[in-house]
RNA sequence: GGAGCCGUGGUGUAGUCAGGUUAACAUGCCGGCCUGUCAAGCCGGAGAUCGCGGGUUCAACUCCCGUCGGCUCCGCCA
């Protein structure tokens, strides 16, 4: 990735500004902590520098005592440069640097002297020079650390966890830090100059039916009242709409107490943008032009737009995800035509009750052997199906228990429909549709990663349209919204309404990015009427309608504009961006599955005094 | 709510399947030697009741049960 390339540039910069605002603090007689002031970043001394007096500051990366000389690598966010000290020349000086050990805090002046041609060390940004010590301030010791402080580390996560302050100092830690900085700076930078104001949001707001499960903050002076934490600020960004705003965005955190994942954490930062007067290819076009440039900001890469879109049903077809990774290949087929023909129970008896069989071709894996075959059996069982039907291609024919349940010219229609070459394997469905479009899509990505076939390095887009309005809840026994209740129905879909709720596809959109998605939103309901429709074929009360939304419904009364908006996951953003593989990476201080802080050791109890005040009674743990 | 994997000196691992002498290796740490290293080198030393609790056994890092913590996935995540 670019990323060590943009911290190099940027050092200069960074530390130039840190160096004004000391200049402005001089000479107003505050408390001296430091006796020494730094003129530079350890990173940014070289060969221009020779002869130049310096004064540094930073950490002891580690040191080589060779008896009467010591060399000590200091370490500053800027980068490393070697010091220098000869028991001959330093002297008494010398004594004192043999005391030093990793991590200590330091600060030197010395003078930057070349290095013999023989001593130069290409490794290191600034391995052509050395700073020849005279004087030192040791700021502070530090214990030896738990793990080492240099990067591609192998350390249990609990422990950079734990000692994150330490983790942080790692130069990889740096970059995810300063990278995103820089995507924060660039959003802002660049909605501004796309007429975005941003405009902030409650944290401290009221839960809303439908949706994660929320966060509660006990009420004080209102016993037995909470307030919720945002999952988003859906709610004020189109109230934002409704105020006049026209051009809304947001960098906000969101809340929401699910279970976690590698790329789900319980508090997340989105980027939030709503529009007024919009269709939904405007705000496309609009999201386009932010990831553009962002991406050519950031990593210097050129984004072709228009970016590629398919159907939310033509995603479920060809990968069984709503999140297809377009990377790769191994595309669903439906062979269900040949399956209903077969003498294959599992097979026939499927189609027969309106499923669906499909399949995907394993390239040049048909040396799969039995047991990993029968462990692919147990995974997609775990997944929920009946089991796997695996057919292996040979030269003249295939290698398969299921052989006999097949006519000659279904196995000749199978192997076309499957694109089988001598080799192949082949791994079959057979479930409810999309039962058995959402099992193959899993085996698709958890095959895709077993075999190394997901290309590093590439960044693909793809917008993901025509999502259902509703899905049908088999638990509620009701309608509920597959985005969120605020979605617009498409035009034409609207005469379904009131005759096929689910045929009805809405105006949302997803955008997916290496098969993460990390941006969703939709055009929204800007009409009393339609709103109060879609929210009593959810199910939900009028009564409960009123006390949860009406203030939604009320503002919808006084000339709302049409409007519409996205959200952009920031940390996956980012976690792709910088090719990390959990979203814990890019998170200054991220939690656990368990959703504990293993710096701060929360969540935690508190005391009895605390929940008296908030009028809350806790039953026992078991 | 469910499934899988992991937990052994500061750190990373081996040993666990098949119970049995002093728990091994690397690195880090401490001390000594060493004037051109940058993963410095050489010599010496300290450092673990094997996540925790219970059980089986003459004997448990090892087997069994429970529990805690972490990771990944399913459900969940408008």
């Amino acid at each position: 990735m670019t990323t060590p390339h943009l911290l190099a540039k940027i050092r200069c910069k960074l530390f130039i500004s840190l160096l004004e605002c000391r200049a402005d603090l001089s000479g107003r007689g505050g408390k001296i902590v430091m006796r020494l002031q730094r003129t530079y970043g350890c990173g940014n001394i070289n060969r221009e520098n020779i002869g130049e007096k310096v004064v540094l500051a930073g950490w002891v990366q580690g040191r080589r005592d060779h008896g009467g000389l010591l060399f000590v690598d200091l370490r500053d966010r800027s980068g490393l440069v070697q010091l220098v000290f000869d028991q001959e020349r330093q002297g008494a000086l010398f004594t004192e640097a043999e005391k030093l050990r990793s991590e200590y805090v330091l600060a030197v002046r010395g003078t930057v002297i070349a290095r013999s041609p023989e001593t130069l060390n290409l490794k290191l940004a600034t391995g052509e020079v050395e700073i020849s010590v005279e004087d030192m301030e040791l700021l502070n010791s530090a214990r030896v650390p738990p793990f080492y402080i240099e990067d591609g580390i192998d350390t249990d996560e609990n422990l950079r966890l734990r000692y994150r302050y330490l983790d942080l100092r790692r130069p990889e830690m740096q970059e995810m830090l300063l990278l995103r900085h820089r995507l924060l700076m660039a959003t802002r930078r660049c909605l501004d100059e796309r007429g975005f104001w941003e405009i902030d949001t409650p944290m401290l707001t009221r839960s809303t039916p439908e949706g994660a499960r929320d966060y509660l903050v006990p009420s004080r002076v209102s016993p037995g009242y909470f307030y919720a934490l945002p999952q988003s600020p859906q709610l004020f960004k189109q109230l934002l709409m409704v105020g006049g705003v026209e051009r809304y965005f947001q960098i906000t955190r969101c809340f929401r107490d699910e279970d976690l994942r590698a790329d789900r954490q319980p508090e997340f930062t989105q980027i939030d943008m709503e529009l007024s007067f919009c269709s939904r290819d405007e705000i496309i076009t609009e999201v386009e032009a932010l990831l553009s440039d962002l991406l050519q900001s950031i990593l210097g890469q050129k984004l072709e737009t228009p970016l590629p879109a398919i159907s939310y049903e033509e995603a479920m077809e060809r990968y069984g995800s709503d999140k297809p990774d377009t990377r790769y290949g191994m595309e669903l087929r439906d062979i269900s035509e040949i399956a209903g023909e077969c003498n294959f129970k599992v097979f026939n008896q499927v189609i027969s009750s309106g499923g669906a069989v499909k399949g995907i071709n394993v390239q040049g894996q048909g040396n799969f052997s039995r047991k990993e075959l029968d462990d692919l059996t147990t995974l997609v069982q775990s997944w929920g199906t009946g089991g796997l039907a695996w057919m292996i291609v040979t030269e003249d024919g295939f290698k398969t228990p299921i052989a006999k349940y097949f006519a000659g010219e279904q196995l000749d229609s199978l192997r076309k429909h499957m694109d089988g070459q001598s080799g192949d394997l082949l791994l079959f469905v057979a479930d409810e549709k999309v039962n058995t479009q959402k099992i193959l899509g899993q085996l698709r990505v958890h095959l895709a990663r077993q075999l190394d076939l997901v290309p590093e390095g590439e960044h693909h887009f793809l917008w993901v349209l025509d999502f259902p309005l509703f899905i049908y809840d088999q638990e509620e026994k009701r309608y509920t919204s597959n985005h969120h209740p605020f979605t617009a129905p498409c035009d034409e879909d609207i005469p379904l309404l009131q005759t096929d709720p689910l045929k009805v596809r809405s105006l949302a959109y997803d955008l997916v990015y290496n098969g993460v998605e990390i941006a969703g939103g939709s055009i929204r309901i800007h009409d009393k009427e339609m709103q109060e429709t879609v929210f009593k074929l959810l199910g939900l009360a009028q009564e409960e309608l009123d006390e949860k939304f009406g203030f939604l419904l009320e503002a919808f009364k006084y000339g709302a504009p049409p409007h519409g908006g996205i959200a952009f996951g920031l940390d996956r953003l980012l976690m792709l961006m910088g090719g990390r593989k959990s979203i814990r990476d890019v998170i200054p201080f991220p939690k656990t599955a368990a959703g504990s802080c293993l710096l701060t050791g929360a969540p935690a109890p508190v005391s009895p005094g605390q929940l008296k005040d908030l009028h809350i009674y806790t039953v026992s743990r078991k």
